[in-house]
DNA sequence: CATGAATGAGGGTTCATTCAT
DNA sequence: AATGAATGAACCCTCATTCAT
């Protein structure tokens, strides 16, 4: 927070780039983005880009990199700031939604270029979805030793279960130029990944027999 | 119409066309794909591919325009292959695990270029979603007629709740190399969405004053 | 000399892009000259020069390619058509200035990019030089034979003792704007290589305890 | 011409930039160069370079100004260390080759840059190679006087004759990695240039009726 | 209908040179 | 004097689209 000012500068002209490149393309997409758009954006040159970065290509790994870490630092401490499980469910979700609502650029590069298949931030999406999922299995087992969740489940189809779910509301409210408070659907979303849609008239059993 | 040979001819060629650049956008993404790599996919000169769609991007339009329709009408039929609700969801989830599995390369550049900002094919897309949220509507509604879904159900999200789990499914399974078959996701899928993951230790008057 | 006519446009616009390509370069060296330049002087577009060559670099590579080949074959016709070992070298090197002097533009790249350190077209200009100094080494055995060469020579500076001596009278014609008739330097070229500098004052034993 | 470090620092950095570049150029020809490595190589920063040279050309230029003085002294040195007119040759020969020997770097960029067409040193290298030249027809005239040479030779000939075949024996060597001992091949090569290649056979009057 | 050679605008990247510090 | 970040013109190359055959 106090490095000379050398060192100031320099990371205010690379986040400067940096959250330029992100508002293009958010705009564009990546690969329809050109790096006079970007450099435009930025207000500098065309070439100063290439004083921070490798290429084009290395501007949306850096950014990956980058926010890659921030969030997921406030992911964890969204689930550590609860103790029992659904709390954490709950946290982490709201957190979730909070943080891309917050960061609308961000939000939009991120749900385009994680469903690319040639992604090129490929390393850095997997391990961002591998402590995503990672979160979500800690949550799901600590309920499980709790007894509020059930134990009959398939592992690894619930963390995507849960993942698509909060990406698809996410994505959903992208798309509808962020009308309403996408925060606000933390709650509702958590009860029906607690509850499901089906009514309780069914005895203990059936939940016994469950399909899987 | 059909004049005996012409029309099939066209049909042909157009359809030729059609499946190769579906296959090339499948590997490389539609941006990264080239006119002329469609062309030799297909067998024929670069300038045909302008006789049967006016440009690059009416490709992957017409593409949408016809899988949309196609997909749709199985959904359809699947939907109407049962009488109950929750079959009638589990058909239809089924049916959505097993077409995408069928056709993976149509699976690719659906899950690629649905979450594109710049949707060339918007307004087929556009179309084919809301299709599908208005089976989901359908199926959710007879469901509470029938007592078997909740009633305090906040609707809109229901219908996102259930597209992001599935198509997450799919997105993992297309980013898996496809190695575990998809269409046996149906039945712990749609056990998840009716029952969800929390356990029924509570009572029914817990699932009356639920969180939303 | 008559395939269709493809073919011979084919061939036609291949050819002129070489030759506008290697006026350039003679005028302007290889890399100073651009892509645009030589388009230009060939009547094409940009993009049409990527239609017959690979990249810059090909245009170089395939130029020296067909000169070696074309060059060489006249240079061994030369040879063959004389008997004796001298009239064979006269005949070679006489050519070699004839050919030079005819096509002055070739004459200049084949100057300036054999003297290169980093050689594009090191493949080729090494086997046209291996090539060469093998039609010289066979004259000169043969004159050995004849007895009329000496024996007591260092066989590998000999080769670029004449080579050199050619290349440098070419290369003087050259940067004299070509303006006196190289083709005429052949036979005192030849005298020179042959009786040396130096009188025949000294008798044959002085030429017994020669320096080598 | 003299105040105490400043003169001695600023000549300091202009031959340590100056021995940096030839370094460079060496590795990489002049055009492939950049002001950046030099300045790297020389341990200083890019700006630098334009306190001590006009502009990178310029490096080149100076380059050869320096070089062309320098190189000349020696080689006028050598000259005048032998009285007789083939000591002379020899001696120039051998100090030619000596020194290219040495400064590897300095021959590499030499080869290249007598040889291009848009030569940036035109002046400096015209006026080496005038020079250059200028000592040999001395040489030669000397030895005419002295009855060693022959007087019935083209002039301006011999001297490219000479220069060419010494300046190939040095390229030769430069290509070949300078494994052997360059310098040794002064005696066998003026042996050459005065013996020719011919044998003595002939009586003395055949070398009257020569060739020219 | 079909072809595929030709086009040329546009993009990513490099690098000599400048100038505020 | 010295620095090195910043500049932006210029280059090589790609590819959607056209059109003569």
């Amino acid at each position: 927070m106090s490095s000379p000012n050398n060192s100031k500068d320099k990371n205010n002209k690379y986040h400067r780039i940096l959250e330029a490149a992100v508002k293009v393309f958010a705009r564009q997409g990546f690969r329809q983005s050109t790096v006079s758009q970007i450099a435009k954006e930025a207000g500098v040159a065309d070439g100063t880009i290439y004083l921070y970065f490798k290429n084009k290509d290395d501007i949306l790994v850096q950014f990956f990199a980058y926010k890659t870490k921030q969030v997921f630092e406030r992911f964890r401490a969204a689930v550590d700031g609860a103790d029992r499980s659904l709390d954490k469910l709950r946290n982490l979700i709201r957190r979730h939604l909070e943080e891309f609502q917050r960061d609308r650029n961000m939000a939009l590069v991120y749900q385009v270029e994680t469903h690319q298949n040639s992604r090129l931030a490929e390393a850095q999406i997997k391990e961002m979805s591998k402590m995503y999922r990672d979160l979500i299995s800690e949550i799901v087992e600590q309920g499980q030793a709790e007894g509020c969740i059930r134990k009959d489940l398939y592992f690894g189809l619930v963390k995507h279960f849960i993942i698509g779910a909060v990406d698809e509301v996410i994505n959903t409210w992208l798309h509808s130029d962020g009308k309403y408070d996408l925060a606000s659907m933390a709650e509702p979303l958590v009860d029906l990944f607690v509850q499901g849609i089906g009514t309780r008239v069914e005895t203990g059993k059936n939940s016994a027999d469950g399909s899987l």
